[in-house]
DNA sequence: GCGTTCACAATATGATCAAATTTTTCCGTG
DNA sequence: CACGGAAAAATTTGATCATATTGTGAACGC
């Protein structure tokens, strides 16, 4: 009897090389943080197997790095969820993100040279396709792309860490956001990042990063309170 | 009537009740952030299985938890050892340290209560306790505790859960610091925490606390550039 | 309503397979 | 004859799965 492979495990063959858990990370980590899961939504370890074609160790080691993420939440009964946000944790996570990525643009801006920041305009122009088209998956995408791409030129593995940490845990809700007001409402300041990096003016990336942040976040921040007036504590 | 439970011992029941997956996770890490693993241990899953004396599933679990926190690393090879820290790390986890924990300080000044510092000042007596006595272990804990503490009366679990994952990197390095030099030569700036607590003075308090960090992240970076002069990168 | 029972999902173990490291052996060279 | 290095065997460790056990929530009867 051969089995037949669905679509989701066709993802996984891409790299045919790493560890089956491994895989089974990068595929839920990247359904994670681009909305691909309702927050709210429980996961279960048995529908994983089945729609994975993997068997449970691998999934449960891939949840309990989500977990420890922030990714996943673990509900006490043994029930693991996509986190739901309260506003108080998208408070917290504006001030984080604005301290950590600010400092990462701004060392990033003492990197770059100019081949870096063409490959970065090249991002931004793909991303305002996306909004121009609509398409919220692929402007998920490139926006992550975009800033991973920045950060990844300030050299510190440790600080784009804990961004990395901070953008799966706000993924599905941005991307509840993105559902309900289109791409159309989401400016950003990117524009800004490439001029002033372009003038390697380190505290203008930095001050324009952090624009970006505020206002991204502020728009999630009232949309989910508008969606979640009342929550039960 | 056996159907009314007392507290202490549903309490009991509870702790006896974790999952052993939650168990060898805390037990490890405690065990790294307190130093009892040395910077560069490889760990082995089977070695584990052994000295917990559980089967491996929880023990692989428990690992890639502590992986995704940056605790322990994974060497390419399905390797996975305790972290080497260069001194890039150690800035970035500087940096890092000072804007979140400082942060944490600022908001737990406006919830404090008389109580809740005068808790904290018994914290800190023991603490000089053990650098009385020289007692490495005792202090990593109560320094540990501390800080831990103080940042819990701020109420921002994300921001908490951030600050926890820096703790879990650096905590081999500092128990290698402290053995090293001694207990006496790490000075802290608790009192003057505590001193503008009682003042509710936000910004004094933080102030005093990025002093506390850089103080001691300053010395673990020399004696680590003093232990690894070289790195082969 | 309350208690018991039932079904399902999660936890945990041991067995099995695969990969990598270490040790051993063998051959060639000085 | 001794030494060094490469190849191969052996051992150790990791990865995955199938299965048994346990706990949880829900349905049912009282």
């Amino acid at each position: 009897m051969d089995l037949i492979k669905n679509k989701a495990s066709a993802a996984l063959e891409e790299a045919e090389k790493r560890p089956a858990h491994e895989q089974v990370y990068q595929t839920l980590k990247a359904q994670i943080m681009f909305g691909e899961l309702v927050p709210g939504q429980p996961v279960t370890i048995q529908g994983l197997t089945e729609s994975l074609g993997v068997g449970m160790t691998p999934v449960r080691e891939a949840i309990r790095r989500l977990i420890s993420d922030g990714a996943l939440v673990f509900q006490g009964n043994r029930r693991v969820s996509v986190p739901l946000l309260s506003s108080g944790d998208v408070e917290q996570m504006i001030f984080a993100r604005i301290s950590i990525e600010s400092e990462l643009s701004k060392r990033a801006t003492e990197n770059v040279n100019s081949t870096d920041i063409d490959d970065l305009e090249r991002i931004d122009q793909r991303l305002d396709g996306t909004i121009a088209d609509g398409d919220v998956s692929g402007y998920l995408h490139l926006n992550h792309a975009f800033h991973e791409t920045l950060y990844s030129y300030a050299h510190a593995p440790i600080l784009s860490d804990l961004a990395e940490r901070l953008w799966l845990r706000f993924g599905p809700s941005l991307r509840v956001v993105c559902g309900r007001f289109g791409t159309q409402s989401l400016p950003d300041r990117h524009k800004d990042i490439i001029e002033a990096l372009r003038a390697r003016n380190a505290d203008g990336v930095a001050r324009a990063t952090a624009q970006d942040i505020e206002q991204g976040m502020e728009l999630m921040a009232e949309a989910l309170t508008d969606a979640q007036p009342t929550r039960f504590d």
